[in-house]
DNA sequence: TTCTTATTTCGATTGTTATCGAACAACAGA
DNA sequence: TCTGTTGTTCGATAACAATCGAAATAAGAA
């Protein structure tokens, strides 16, 4: 089995997390996972590609985002919340509040 | 005199904001903006030749999150934090937070 | 008007990224 | 073992971005 590289809590850089944040579609994905708590790549419905889906799923894990758990054939993603929160406090929490109350998720909800 | 466009208020977009806020050396420069009030673009010291250094002072612009304003041959730089805290509350504290308990900005403490 | 200072614009280069389809790999179930 | 599901990797492409030096601009001072 393929082993998959998480970034250590340590080597989460800022520039990193925003930069990963910075795609539309990677901040639709991680607001999904907010509310659903573990969800899989087949799970999100986003207007891409799977290997583009696969590609803003490997982004997010390396920039220390998400964590990817191999379950069968299917990886499930979580956010690494704690580590998020010790690393830097109240920036998931304020991008994704951001997100909410934005117009940018909007683009998704047809897709 | 030459306009300088500033996105209106309600034109300012997280994607944008976060990925202008993606790059150290533009972080830099709004933590120095932050702490100093305004600054021109000659007063910070960043280890890029001048026309990057204009090159990030008009991504900031764009994005919306500074403000310049033309005096004689210098443009002051400035954050628009009402702006940013009506659209975005807490997010730019939050990143700027982080930056500064971050290892990043360390690395333009020598040049 | 000429010089100086501060910054922008231009043109070029180099590197990165988002995207796709096709091929591949891993696993589960029949 | 065959088949379908899920996701990754590969190769290609097109767009974008960070960087630089040189030239241009704009305002103020001499």
């Amino acid at each position: 089995m393929k082993i998959l590289h998480h970034p250590d809590r340590s080597e989460i850089h800022l520039s990193s997390v925003l930069y990963a944040l910075s795609d539309p579609v990677r901040l639709y994905i991680v607001s999904e996972i907010k509310k659903a708590g573990e969800r899989t790549c087949g799970d999100m419905s986003v207007p891409v590609a799977k290997s583009t889906l696969s590609h803003h799923a490997r982004t997010l894990r390396e920039a220390g985002i998400v964590n990817v758990r191999v379950h069968g054939t299917q990886r499930l993603l979580s956010l690494r919340t704690e580590d998020l929160e010790f690393r830097f406090p109240g920036l998931l929490n304020a991008i994704l509040d951001a997100f909410e109350s934005s117009f940018e998720k909007d683009q998704f909800l047809n897709s």
